[in-house]
DNA sequence: AAAGGCTGGATTGTCGACAATCCCGTGCCA
DNA sequence: TGGCACGGGATTGTCGACAATCCAGCCTTT
């Protein structure tokens, strides 16, 4: 097998000054999370480790760890002698998560309400201006945002100062729907009212109302939630028909 | 170094029949696991690769691999180059755990008492019967469970049929209270109140009521926080005059 | 004597090879 | 013709060794 450019990862610590080099299982997680996450590495297909070990450009040792965590993350699924798929997720699932994360996110949002640093706060405010400003919610058509601390409920949720909180949402929950949003390719297709919830959510944590900011929370996930519901449906209808477009 | 009896785990194929061979790693991991939550590893000690792969009569391989699943579930902490120890919580992060199964185990038992089967919930009543007949109950001394599913709040939340809750309150959180438990020796200093408070929440599932089974579970752990953390305060205090007991 | 740099030892990270297991296609048999 | 046993091939699990990194103690220097 000749070397077929195996496209290495940022390895020398040449210019990367206020990045961090870390171990090698580090830099083939994260890069392997983009890859799944962004739908690079489409749900269901397998992750044979001699081949992306090459494609790294990595030993298996390091890639094992990263698919390792990437399982725990309930990114992939593995079973014992059979190898390792990008988890798919159903709707079924999907909901399920939607429906947790309403109660862990309400929670959030009041401890943000209560938590938040004035400094936060305002941080947050100038986010949502720059959201509507966004050419995408201006016309209607998407309100996409890029992840971490771009995007607002990442953003609330951190404001929740509690460690574990955060580690459920951020470390279990964020990755798998961002990752479920890349496969439908369903930029959140009701913009503005989101936006508008989200602003009246901020309202709530600027003046310290920590029951609003919950209410107003849950209120705002259930709603995505019941558009996803009934967005499945009528897939499933349309489904016995034809097969879509 | 000489063979020092290197206290293998069941690895042959003998008569465990039911049982699970898996994999060496999946043996490993479960090993030490208890050996954490137990309290033999006690928390802050040393994980050495070398030592623990002779101990348990495994290579460094399979054994990497179990603490980066233990890592994933915060029984210890890891940092690059320096190693891995046993995670230890300050009752600060216990606090937090709490506040989150509040809020979490309140919606489990809602789900539960909706989604419950009556077989399940038959098991659920005759289980708190065998923890009446339990002898330091009875004597108001200690109202101790072990792993699994003998434990109360164990089937509560797997019966509520939620893949995604069960998961994170199971795999996330319920082990590192149970070590905290035993690093603590705290037997849930409040036997009868306790039980009696299970009683209540199991009656509340049987007339499904899911309301009311998530209004006594809230109460149920936010009663158990409070005493945690009343009984950190005097501990506090004492510690100021002299060194326990 | 204290501060700083350096070397030795030990531990972790990484690698390549071997062994065990599983999947799949082939051929035999009813 | 259908089903089942059996290898061949490939993939995963495991192992031992090498390289990189960090930590501790000693020595030198001011």
């Amino acid at each position: 097998m000749a070397e077929i450019a195996p496209d290495k990862l940022p390895a020398e610590p040449d210019a990367d000054a206020p990045s961090e080099m870390k171990t090698l299982a580090d830099r083939v997680f994260a890069r392997l999370q983009d890859d799944i996450v962004q739908g690079l590495l489409p749900p269901g297909s397998k992750l044979g480790e001699t081949e992306l070990a090459n494609r790294y450009g990595v030993s298996r040792g390091p890639l094992r760890e990263a698919i390792r965590r990437l399982e725990s993350r309930k990114l992939v699924e593995r079973v014992p002698h059979a190898g390792a798929r990008v988890a798919l997720l159903k709707e079924s699932d999907l909901v399920e998560i939607y429906r947790v994360r309403e109660a862990l996110e309400g929670m959030a949002a009041r401890l943000a309400a209560e938590n938040m640093t004035d400094a936060e706060i305002a941080g947050l405010t100038e986010l949502l201006a720059q959201h509507e400003r966004q050419p995408g919610v201006q016309d209607d058509t998407e309100y996409f945002q890029r992840e971490g601390d771009v995007d607002f409920h990442y953003r609330v949720i951190q404001g929740s100062h509690n460690a574990t909180l955060i580690d459920l949402l951020i470390g279990e929950m964020y990755h798998r729907v961002r990752m479920y949003r890349y496969q439908v390719a369903t930029a959140a297709n009701r913009p503005q009212k989101a936006l508008a919830e989200h602003r009246r959510i901020l309202e709530a944590i600027e003046s310290r109302d920590g029951e609003m900011a919950e209410l107003l929370m849950r209120r705002h996930i259930s709603r995505a939630r019941q558009t996803l519901e009934s967005r499945a449906l009528e897939e499933k209808n349309s489904e016995t028909t034809d097969i879509h477009d």
